[in-house]
DNA sequence: ATGTTC
């Protein structure tokens, strides 16, 4: 393997296309020699090349400065397919479909939030579900409701006095995906998706008190409202069981597809049918409402979040200006035109652990960021620094208008078990002024930020590629933890 | 990520 990877420049490498062993693209790598060496390190390199084995697969598969082994597909990589011919790939996507980073900003300043942080923290905490399979204090649904969530996403959220217009204009898609069918979608699916509108879940999803440590973009921050100073609050979650059951549910469903199809895989993980077979078409349909339902968790706990600081600052959620600065999702699969080797091309784009960052003038972009770029965020974990980015023009070129989404995990869950423990992460926040409440020490203790890359890095090597640059540099002073 | 290994 090692012998095939080729350097172009200190930010990319290149593995040719090997006909031999049934690569159909060549994979392009964007990553420094250091975040590289991790890449080969792990089975992140060894995944790209089997997705450029897939059917349809078009121009090169992606792996993006984060990328880090996933399940079949790595995380950190774009693959686009072709919509008539390619095929279409659960795995690809990831079991959190949806999963996604939102940015809330106020008009507070770090000094008028400190001495109230810890009763914060706390309301925050007593007031928003988080942990594994939380399901006390999320919205009651029916199961007509659910539906309605499922089709309709955030708009149905506004019709109930969850959000308002404005936080459906600054969401993806306008919080809700076309094409969504409940009839696609198991029965135990649709148990797990009941009782857990509204939560955090747990692993590295949390929700984050932060201060903007230093704005790189004057023009584009004073359009998000960010100064330097301010408070902001960043929501990482995404479709907690639902997702994953409907992730779980169609790899069984393409596993037994292979054969009817003829399709032959690298690997098993790597599962995926026809986009346009009768499985493709329920998979995307289940996907997007998965996508709608991702949307409304962040905005349900968007909206507890403005009445937790309604209640401790004792001022409304407009005299505090909580206005939503974008909501942006890093795992899905979307139908984009994009320009391979001189002509348009409909293509499925994969992202998993990627979120698009498309330039200015994209009709995607809400009308406000259009003239600027598409937001996106990469959240930290626990005591590192989060980004808000925008996306640019190279990201067309080079990544299917795409960017990162995180660090990178550097070690296993075990190994971090073995190197840390909840004591010594706890007490180095403390130091670092930032006050932590979670539902257990074992995610405290995974998510440490020692077990991830350094984000500062990953975001610094997208601005230089310029397929998303710098508009500030975030940091923690209050984390909520699953 | 995840009813933390159906």
């Amino acid at each position: 393997m090692l012998e095939h990877i080729k350097k172009i420049s200190s930010l990319e490498y290149r593995i040719e296309t090997d006909a031999a062993i049934g690569m159909n693209v060549p994979v392009r790598v964007f990553a420094n020699d250091d975040l590289l060496k991790k890449m080969i390190n792990d089975r992140t390199i060894e995944q790209a090349v089997n997705v450029a084995m897939l059917p349809g697969v078009q121009k090169n598969v992606v792996v993006l400065p984060d990328g880090h082994q996933g399940y079949g597909f790595p995380v950190g990589g774009v693959a686009a397919m072709d919509y008539y011919e390619g095929i279409i790939s659960p795995g690809s996507v990831g079991y959190d479909i949806n999963c996604g980073v939102r940015l809330v900003r106020t008009n507070l300043t770090e000094a008028q939030v400190r001495p109230r942080l810890e009763a914060l923290v706390a309301e925050l905490f007593a007031t928003i579900p988080a942990g594994m399979s939380k399901k006390e204090g999320c919205i009651d649904l029916s199961s007509s409701e659910l539906d309605e969530v499922l089709v309709r996403g955030v708009p149905w959220l506004a019709d109930h006095n969850y959000a308002t217009k404005d936080d459906i204009r600054m969401c993806e898609e306008g919080g809700h995906m076309e094409g969504a069918d409940p009839h696609a979608v198991s029965d135990v699916a649709r148990r797990r998706a009941m009782p857990q509108l509204g939560s955090i879940g747990s692993g590295n999803h949390f929700l984050e008190i932060q201060k903007v440590d230093k704005i790189y973009d004057l023009e584009a921050a004073k359009l998000m409202g960010l100064e330097e100073g301010l408070v902001t609050i960043l929501i990482h979650c995404g479709s907690r069981g639902f997702g994953h059951q409907i992730c779980k549910d169609y790899l069984v469903v393409c596993e037994h597809s292979h054969q009817k199809y003829g399709i032959e895989l690298p690997d098993r993980q790597l599962a995926c049918v026809p986009n346009l077979s009768e499985e493709g078409e329920s998979y995307k349909k289940a996907m997007r409402a998965a996508m709608n339902y991702s949307w409304c968790n962040r905005q349900a706990i968007t909206h507890w979040t403005r009445r937790s600081f309604e209640l401790v600052f004792g001022k409304s959620e407009s005299d505090l200006d909580m206005k939503l600065v974008y909501d942006i999702a890093h795992n899905s699969a979307k139908v984009e035109t994009h320009r391979i080797e001189g002509r348009e091309r409909k293509v499925t784009v994969h992202r998993k652990g990627a979120t698009r960052a498309f330039p200015a003038g994209s009709a995607e972009i809400p009308e406000k960021y259009r003239r600027i770029g598409q937001p996106t965020f990469i959240p930290g974990s626990m005591g590192s620094a989060s980004w808000v980015l925008l996306g640019m023009s190279s990201s067309l070129e080079l990544t299917f208008g795409s960017t990162v989404h995180g660090a990178g995990r550097l070690m296993s869950r075990t190994a971090a078990h073995k190197a840390y423990n909840y004591k010594q992460v706890v007490e180095d926040l403390q130091q670092k002024g930032i006050h932590l409440r979670s539902t257990t020490r074992y995610d405290v203790v995974e998510e440490a930020p020692q077990v991830y890359k350094d984000v500062d890095i990953v975001a610094e090597i997208s601005h230089r590629l310029g397929i998303a640059t710098k508009v500030a540099r975030l940091v923690p002073i209050g984390v909520m933890k699953g």
